[in-house]
DNA sequence: ACCTGAACACCGTTCAAGT
DNA sequence: ACCTGAACACCGTTCAAGT
C-alpha cells in the first residue's frame, strides 16, 4: 500500500498531498476521462498546481500511479491464464480482462496504445508486459489449433483495443456483443 | 460547387473567407485531427477568429461543411449498394465505404457517433441517413441468409465504428485485417 | 452585411520565492 | 524537501465597435 518512490521518508504533508492527489485524480478521470483538467484535480485536492507537478511530472505519470494496483491484479490474471488448461478459454479470458482493465477511464486505451510505442512513457513497461502475455497466449492458442492460423498477435491486440474503445463509447451490453462476434471471427475456418 | 447557404448573394470577401476557412480547416483536420486549433485555422486563412465564428457557429458546423461533398458520394454509394444483387457484397461494400469515409480526419468517428444521438448536431441528419442505409443493408443480408441471425444493426454499426477507429490508430494494413476478421465473425454459424 | 480584435474564462507547464 | 502561486503561452467563444 506504500506507494512512495525511492527517497526514504517522505514528509508527512508530502505523503498526504500525494494520496489526496491520487484520490481526486481517480475520481476526475472516472468522471471525465483521462483528459480531465489537472488544475481542477489540484484544486479539489486542496494543493497548488505546482504541487501536483512536483509529485507527477505529467499526466501519464499520474495515470501510471493510479494503475499500479490494477496492473498487479491484471498480471496475476495473466500468469494464471498462461497456466490454464484450455488455450481458447485462456485467450478469451485475457481479452476480457484487458478490456475490463482499460475501461476504468475513458481515453485510457489510446494512452496505452501510445505507451506501447513510446519507451519514454511511464506506461511503457506495463504495456510491453501486457503485450508479451498476449503474444504467449496466442502462441498457445495456435499450438492448440483453437485460433485461425492467419491471425497474429497484432490482430488480437487490435481486436482487444477496439473492444476497449467500444466499451468506452457504447453501453456495456453492446460492447459485450461486439467482443463476442469479433472473437468468433478469430476461430479456425472450419470451427 | 456553390456552398453558400440561404441568404442570396454573399459579399465577395465573405465568400472568399468562407472558402479559405474551409481549405485551411481541411488541411488542419487532416494533419491534427478534428480537435485542431480553430484559432490556428483562422490565422492561416488570414482572417480574425470572429470571422470564423461568423461563418461556422461551432466546430461541428465546420466539419459538417467539409463533409458535404463526401456525404453525397457516400450516399450515392449507399443507393447503388442497396440495388446490388449480392446482399453480402453490398453490406461489406458499405462497411468499407463508411470506414473510408470516417478515416479522413482523426477523431471524426467519435463526432459521428455523438452526431447520431444529438439531434442538435449539424452532423445529425447525415448520421441518421448513414444509419438507415446500414439498417436496410442488414435487413437484406438477413433475408438472404448471409449474416448470422443474432446480429443486429447496432452490432454492425459497432463493428463499423470500431474499424474506423482502428483505422485512425494503426497502419492501414492492420485496420484492413481487423475489418476482415471482424466481418468473418458476422457470418452465419454454418458458414 | 460582414469583419475585427479585445475580452473573458479556461487550460498545461515552469520556476523563483518562500517555509 | 516540499509547497506556493505568479507567469507564460496557449485555447474556445462572445460581442461591441468598426467599415
Amino acid at each position: 500500500m506504500n506507494t512512495t518512490r525511492p527517497g526514504r521518508r517522505p514528509r508527512a504533508d508530502a505523503r498526504r498531498n500525494y494520496e489526496r492527489l491520487l484520490a481526486e485524480a481517480d475520481s476526475a478521470f472516472r468522471e471525465n476521462g483521462t483528459e480531465a483538467s489537472l488544475e481542477n484535480i489540484a484544486r479539489r485536492a486542496g494543493v497548488a498546481i505546482g504541487t501536483l507537478y512536483g509529485h507527477f511530472p505529467n499526466r501519464r505519470a499520474l495515470v501510471g500511479a493510479l494503475l499500479q494496483d490494477r496492473n498487479d491484479v491484471l498480471f496475476e490474471t495473466g500468469d494464471r491464464l498462461l497456466a490454464h488448461p484450455s488455450a481458447a478459454e485462456a485467450l478469451t479470458g485475457w481479452v476480457h480482462a484487458v478490456v475490463e482493465h482499460a475501461a476504468v477511464y475513458r481515453g485510457l486505451v489510446a494512452m496505452l496504445i501510445d505507451g506501447l510505442d513510446d519507451d519514454a512513457s511511464e506506461l511503457h513497461e506495463s504495456c510491453v508486459r501486457m503485450s508479451a502475455i498476449g503474444e504467449r497466449l496466442i502462441a498457445n492458442a495456435h499450438a492448440a489449433g483453437v485460433i485461425r492460423h492467419d491471425a497474429t498477435g497484432a490482430d488480437v491486440a487490435a481486436l482487444m483495443n477496439a473492444a476497449a474503445w467500444v466499451r468506452e463509447q457504447m453501453p456495456e451490453e453492446q460492447a459485450d456483443r461486439f467482443l463476442r462476434f469479433a472473437m468468433d471471427g478469430l476461430r479456425p475456418a472450419g470451427g
